[in-house]
DNA sequence: CGCTTCCAGATCTGGGCACG
DNA sequence: CGTGCCCAGATCTGGAAGCG
């Protein structure tokens, strides 16, 4: 069949043809005069090589090969609004997809909560899926659509076909137990910082890289006691013991919700650094993903 | 020289009107 | 309802000019 010669708003005047069995009526039904009418079922006529409609007593029936075609052109207009259409026009609140982020487990403590709670009022049937890729496997997760998002510190994600918007920027701050004998107050000083002993988290992500990269620079020696790669259990471990422990600021924050725990500035200046959205150039216009990273953007504005 | 852009004229297409 | 005619707008085509 040469494709050139069909054209897909025929399949309208089936459609009316078929629910109107008339001419006229069919024609008001899409918004064409009867000739215009007349000359598009012409065409259909022609394109199918069928008469389709032939006249009787009582309207303008279907012949068996139009009653035969009626639920494959039903399908392929179905499909048509539903799928094909429908993407640029993202409708939150009845879309059933499933979102995947990639975000740090830090990342998934800090802001998913936010995000749940936003999606359950505005796109109730939408769900998530928080995942943390490998760093080297990220930017082909994002090409492929495997992963929608990434959130957090990726100073790896530079190529051109990645798009980034900065969310906020962030700090550290340290955490000790809140009745800790060595630190009465809420300050630290130089000495109690390097007095104390450290737990320290080397994650998968890069953040910590920042802190431990200005430590080098100025010569700053900790006495680390423990080594650890989750954050899972620094809150029970520090609540338990005289250890201190340097964090994101906003990790720091959610941990002392729960934890007996109090926040301490740093005893140093400490150099912010960003975190942003990233997507892959291939989804920057695509409706749900757009409506996504707006959905982000606004929840970390507030 | 090959490619792109611009422009004017030709052609095609879709729709309305009148009528059989 | 179907067809012929007309009109307006869209699209195609080919030549001229500009550019690297």
């Amino acid at each position: 069949m040469d494709m050139n010669h069909v054209d897909l708003n025929l399949l309208l005047i089936f459609e009316a043809m078929l629910e109107h069995q008339s001419v006229t009526r069919a024609g008001q039904a899409v918004g064409l005069s009867q000739p215009a009418m007349s000359a598009a079922l012409a065409k259909l006529r022609l394109m199918l090589n069928d008469p389709l409609f032939v006249r009787t007593g009582v309207g303008m029936k279907p012949t068996p090969r139009a009653q035969d075609l009626a639920p494959s052109i039903s399908r392929v207009l179905d499909i048509m609004r539903t799928q094909v259409l429908h993407e640029s026009n993202f409708d939150a609140a009845v879309a059933t997809r499933t979102f995947t982020i990639n975000t740090p487990d830090i990342g998934e403590m800090v802001f998913l909560p936010k995000l749940l709670k936003r999606l359950s009022t505005v796109a109730p049937s939408i769900r998530l899926r928080a995942t943390t890729v490998p760093h080297e496997q990220l930017e082909t997760a994002l090409e492929t659509g495997k992963v929608d998002l990434a959130v957090g510190y990726f100073p790896d994600l530079t190529k051109a076909e990645i798009f980034q918007q900065r969310l906020f920027s962030h700090s550290f701050v340290c955490v000790v137990r809140e009745d800790h004998p060595k630190v009465p107050g809420n300050r630290l000083s130089m000495k109690q910082f390097l007095d104390l002993a450290h737990m320290v988290v080397y994650v998968s992500g890069r953040s910590h890289e920042i802190f431990e990269y200005l430590l080098h620079q100025r010569g700053i020696r900790r006495k680390i006691a423990l080594e650890t790669r989750h954050f899972m259990s620094l809150p029970m471990i520090i609540e338990e013991s005289d250890l201190v422990a340097t964090v994101p600021r906003a990790v720091g924050v959610a941990y002392s919700r729960f934890a007996n725990l109090k926040l301490l500035e740093l005893p140093m200046a400490v150099p912010q650094y960003d975190l942003k959205q990233y997507w892959h150039r291939r989804f920057h216009r695509d409706g749900a993903s757009v409506w996504f990273r707006n959905l982000i953007t606004d929840l970390f504005r507030e």
